[in-house]
DNA sequence: ACTTTTGTCAACCAAATGGTTAAACTATTT
DNA sequence: AAATAGTTTAACCATTTGGTTGACAAAAGT
């Protein structure tokens, strides 16, 4: 390393980029913006990156594997349904309360760029529905919940938890409410989903 | 009108710009792409729509009003509550079926340039919320429903009829589904939403 | 018939943009 | 301290992109 050495360059400039590419996504972002965030010479994201690909594909990964991991919650541990519910409805909320650009943008990315999508599917040690759903179909079985396809709860778990969040927008001119009604609503929705969803489902 | 009677290249222009402003977004649509999908001179594009921002706001425009009466089904109408949640998310899925870009659009767009919401807050007739408010409240008096806020319920049923279609490449991967797979599930959803829904908010 | 208006296109333009280069500068190695 | 390797910058480049212009053709108006 050179010049200074507590500046470090590369991870500032990601830092810049991810703050950048969330919110501006792919297309709306600009290197130039991304220097001038990091505060440094355009000429370096090539130096640590390559090209505005490379260093997307490196913000979106890091997004990724941010977003992916909680999902283990509901996927492999080995509470009750209705445990699992409870604490992934309130624990992602929670997450993504503190990282509220990152489902659009992913979501977004993934809309954009198929080619994406297919890479998760292969390469990554991507989150596996099948235990979920087998277990669904026991308790059911056993008589703890009603009849339901494990894929559609699943659905409406994720639906329930993430769309207020890429609908905030929509749903702050809806309700006409301020940012902070807004992220009380959230706040709130850590309980009430789980409420909802285990109304729903148990027998 | 000049030349060819039949040829209406300012429909041409629209559909095709709705094409690709739909798929592609605002930053990621380029004029010229627009311009070879209608098979006319690039010229043309702004002859009609004077610049690429007004072409944005009428493919924008004509989209959100094309997505907004339906709200009217669960907001304006006079049966009961759980009526209304059969109707709307039947109607409103079967509806989005047909336009799978439509919700992410918006919501990308709506995300990406906040002015937009401004303006649909202000000038529109936009939906409002109140009536729907009260009678769940009435509803809840009556022991109808069980308790439950109005606005939270609004967005369970926006959560579970929109979301699926906004997050369909991860939908797809995590249930490591073909197309037509996809499509039977978004099908039965038109009553398993409702379903789920009306088990959990009825008393 | 001829004038005016409307529609269409090829060519062009200026600005923006992702990316490169060569030189300067700094830290480490020898 | 001299050489080497890693880091940073200003200036530059080629391409893309939204937008414009001027000529021309087809209707419509007179």
């Amino acid at each position: 390393m050179a010049k200074t050495k507590d500046s470090n360059t590369e991870g500032n400039i990601l830092a810049s980029a991810e703050n950048i590419f969330q919110s501006k996504g792919m297309d709306g972002a600009r290197m130039q913006e991304i220097a001038d965030k990091a505060g440094i010479n355009k000429a370096m994201l090539h130096y640590y990156y390559r090209s505005k690909q490379l260093l997307f594909e490196a913000v979106f990964n890091k997004a990724f594997s941010l977003l992916a991991p909680q999902l283990n919650v509901i996927l492999n541990d080995d509470s009750t349904i209705e445990d699992k519910i409870k604490n992934f409805t309130s624990s992602y909320i929670s997450f993504i309360m503190k990282h509220p650009y990152l489902p659009s943008f992913i979501l977004q990315e993934l809309n954009r760029n198929p080619k994406f999508a297919k890479k998760l599917q292969e390469n990554q040690n991507f989150p596996n529905l099948e235990k979920f759903k087998n277990q669904v179909n026991l308790e059911i079985e056993k008589g703890i919940l009603k009849p339901i396809k494990g894929e559609q709860l699943f659905i409406n778990v994720l639906a329930l938890s993430i769309f207020p969040f890429v609908a905030s927008p929509l749903i702050k001119i809806f309700l006409k409410s301020s940012e902070k009604e807004y992220k009380q609503l959230m706040k709130d929705r850590k309980t009430d989903v789980s409420d909802f969803i285990i109304k729903s489902i148990k027998a």
